[in-house]
DNA sequence: ACAGCTAGTTCAGATATTGAAATCGGTCAA
DNA sequence: TTGACCGATTTCAATATCTGAACTAGCTGT
């Protein structure tokens, strides 16, 4: 095998290679369907499953001869969400939008140079957007990374331009100045829209919550199909989101 | 190193305790903290933390020269907990029941001869058990587990007895036969009590929550400090918690 | 500028890992 | 019941990987 790194472990990423892999497949899993799935032997897929065993990652169901996450991996970092009282704030706000609006509302946080997706209101609309507790999207074409990067480190904002403004749907900010221009908007507004930016048929609106000593971790945001998200309806939303959002900040300190 | 079991992979489960540690310290950790949190060499500490970066389970703060939990966890396994609706009705569950009676309530569900604690609401009373989302419980001496054994495959009984019975408080059932009558009770009553038989200052009462066709995989309990929780007093809760659960089991189908 | 500390790198030797092949154990059809 | 078949599990020697000591780099405080 040719050597990429040689100060990373093949064999311990190769055990995280199955857990990504037994965690994205929603069953329990044979020997060889892990093997067959990341296209190793079968000797050394069921050597990591054992690994992960022993690991308390993966329980073993000796009967069955299959393979599945272990409940351990929910109490691995339960901590990072906050204590249950932060946690149950949050999710009574993104429920109290998505019942006003019947509207799909999610909460993200700041991770590096993506936004992470960790906790969701389903709205009741047929057509909604689909994403899924722990989803990354990059920052700069959606509402909510937007306000991230407004509300955060001037430092991160110029990582991200360095780094390149891809146009990934047909109204995407691809020009550094304009884009300064965009989050120096959000700034003096305090709430931003994806207009077309991430999806070409999607529509958001984000608002930051401000913890602490004002900080911006996260943010919400309603997103929508654009049929339905004209820019009326958009405004509404807006209203809706920030007098509420600025609630849980206040309760958030 | 002597070789523990030819079968799993030394190298992958350092990773694993690596990751476990850095979970556990709820701060971003050095090399150093990580080498001597653990025990093993920096070079090998400093390895580790890189695969874990590569892997994605672990962030590293290039300026502070520190590693900590990637919200990458929380995607992991997050459908462990079955969708958005059926944690909401659980935690709605735990709520009501303690704020109606201001003590601390627990959803805990079976796993492989242990129970985990999965979802929490925490009560108003200044004296109160500390569980943490996560933690582990044997099953003979707690409330929540004779519920589970109770309402699961009898041969898991047979098991969990075959394993021993060990005493870990003052009044733990550790006869097989009396602990098989008193499985066949819960059945009967529809409820467990823990008096005294996990921790000799702590009572709880515990009730199934059952799912699909009947399948029960977790349960509710509530516990105190046995200055609090009299008789009387579990005779309360117990029917509050019956009461409440019965409705959550029904909206769980 | 220098001492002191820790992150990060390198390398030869020690060790664990690999994949082929053998073995085990259960299932199914005749 | 037998035997063929299939996948799980084990074994083993070759080999790629990992280890720990020693080294370098970079920062901090004096």
């Amino acid at each position: 095998m040719t050597e990429i790194d040689s100060n990373v472990s093949a064999t311990a990423l190769k055990a995280f290679n199955v857990l990504d892999f037994i965690g994205e497949q929603r069953k329990p899993l044979t020997v060889m369907e892990v093997a067959d799935g990341i296209g190793v032997d079968r000797a050394t897929a069921y050597r990591m499953l054992l690994t992960l065993v022993q690991a308390g990652y993966v329980a073993r169901d000796q009967s069955a001869k299959t393979y599945r996450l272990s409940l351990k991996v929910l109490s691995l970092g339960r901590h990072l969400l906050g204590d249950d009282v932060r946690s149950a704030r949050i999710m009574d706000c993104l429920r109290d939008i998505s019942e006003a609006t019947g509207e799909t509302v999610h909460y993200a946080a700041l991770e590096l140079d993506t936004s992470v997706l960790l906790f969701r209101a389903k709205g009741t609309q047929r057509v909604s957007v689909d994403f899924q507790i722990g989803d990354r999207s990059p920052l700069h074409c959606t509402s909510i990374g937007k306000v991230l990067l407004a509300y955060n480190d001037a430092r991160l904002v110029e990582r991200v331009i360095a780094k390149g403004l891809p146009k990934v749907a047909p109204q995407t900010i691809t020009d550094p100045e304009k884009f300064r221009q965009e989050l120096a908007r959000v700034r003096v507004q305090g709430y931003a829209y994806d207009d077309l930016e991430f999806a070409d048929d999607m529509r958001c609106i984000a608002v930051p919550v401000f913890e602490n000593g004002g900080e911006v971790p996260g943010g919400i945001s309603i997103s929508g199909p654009s049929s339905r998200f004209d820019h009326e309806k958009l405004d509404a939303l807006r209203q809706l989101a920030v007098a509420r959002c600025a609630i849980l900040s206040g309760s958030l300190g």
